[in-house]
DNA sequence: TTATACCGACCGATGGTCTGCCATTCAAGC
DNA sequence: GCTTGAATGGCAGACCATCGGTCGGTATAA
């Protein structure tokens, strides 16, 4: 193979994004390293000169989407003409409207995220994500706090359970995947609704808010995400 | 190697408790089948004869595990002379004895479940132990709706969110035990009493009961199960 | 005899190592 | 200014131990 040498940032995003688009479609252990190689059209000791192992691969792309993420939210959290409350419904809103925007991207990428063998990826983007998005959080309630808006002892506690409620539509989410039928999904659906609702009334009480006051998502917003997602399949089957 | 035949059960016994000693010890991962093989003195052929893979092996374990914790709060559930609130409390103040009453082995195992690469092995107990779970914390919950202790109109959903708080705690005392250090300890040890207080007042107001009605922990108790780890694993490193 | 419990050599694939080559850089010599 | 030399770092790919898993066969129990 002939010798081609990059730069050195290009070569490595290069290598991240054929590990991403292999991890993603393969999951993080099925999916070999010469895979990634291949893919990259590199060897493995260039692989090895960039990255001291698998793991320290799995880590950096983790870093990534956390960067990324980060990065669309940081303009809601700078926001100068939003009050506490307002910022986090916005924070709230922006997440999942990303998820509804990018649909046809994203859909693949969490379609495949919440599968099981991908658990170990999933994880350690949400422990990455967890380190960005977390201290946003507690400024935002501390800041909810010192003006009055909420009302809590443990902001940083709040903070995690906040960050605990995204995650946990994780496997509602994963399980209508897995079901497959268009009864499952339909179920599933409700669900997730049910589900959100009950999350929205949850940090309302905890934060000390009258009900209603956080919203996470519009009534219909579920079966929004979730019917755009079936479509894309859909598409995707037909081509 | 001579040949030994024994009783089937016996023998799967002994694999899982090969398998569960060695997984926690070095982690799903770095345990290899050899080394299980090895510990169970058995041969690879035997081990295929009653597992059909390394995973179906993880989640026989898994499954056990969850057996084992489900039959010590049977019990607790089959009491007819508790109203739901309080099974609801005897099932968390349970679950919180077993772990310090059964402090040596418990923590052993506990801190090793805890080790970054366990991630997959914990979660497939926690999946196995979710399943068992979640239709028991259901039950009492309806049984609180019906009689008019609980208000709300997700029961499933706030089942799950009790198990998410039994969980959360999870990455808290990782976390202290990744530190090591006393002052590391003592920090962690108020991070987790106080989310402890905020964990039983957030169910208190999901459930629409008044604050202090659920109590997981009584002050202290938290303390109290470090301290009795610190103490083992120093009666380890003496001896 | 049949069925079950068990043995252990064997297999392809995997993550990781190692030796060494090749392209660039830059200073020394002309 | 131009060539040369070694040094450096990016990169190639053969190689390795070990992994999970297979398979043909053997011994024991029913």
């Amino acid at each position: 193979m002939p010798r081609v040498i990059k730069h050195p940032e290009l070569r490595r995003e290069e290598l991240l994004d054929h590990a991403q688009a292999l991890f993603l479609t393969q999951g993080y252990d099925k999916a070999s390293l010469n895979d990634v190689i291949a893919a990259a059209g590199v060897s493995k000791g260039a692989f090895y000169h960039y990255f001291a192992s698998k793991d320290a691969l799995l880590l950096a792309l983790a870093e990534r989407f956390a960067r990324q993420a980060l990065a669309g939210v940081q303009d809601i959290f700078d926001d100068p003409g939003l009050d506490p409350l307002g910022r986090l419904n916005s924070l709230l809103a922006q997440s999942r409207r990303a998820k509804i925007d990018t649909a046809p991207e994203a859909w693949a990428l969490f379609e495949t995220l919440f599968r099981p063998e991908n658990l170990v990826l999933f994880h350690r983007i949400n422990l990455a994500a967890s380190a960005s998005f977390s201290p946003l959080l507690v400024k935002i309630i501390r800041q909810g706090i010192e003006d009055g808006t909420f009302r809590t002892f443990d902001p940083e506690g709040v903070a995690d359970i906040v960050m605990q409620f995204g995650m946990a539509t994780h496997d509602i989410i994963a399980k209508a995947f897995a079901g497959g039928s268009d009864a499952d999904m339909d179920v599933a659906i409700e669900v997730l609704e049910k589900r959100v609702r009950l999350y929205e009334i949850a940090l309302d009480r905890i934060l000390g808010l009258p009900d209603g006051s956080i919203r996470i998502g519009e009534p219909g917003y579920v079966r929004a995400v979730m019917t755009a997602r079936r479509r894309t399949s859909a598409d995707k089957a037909r081509a």
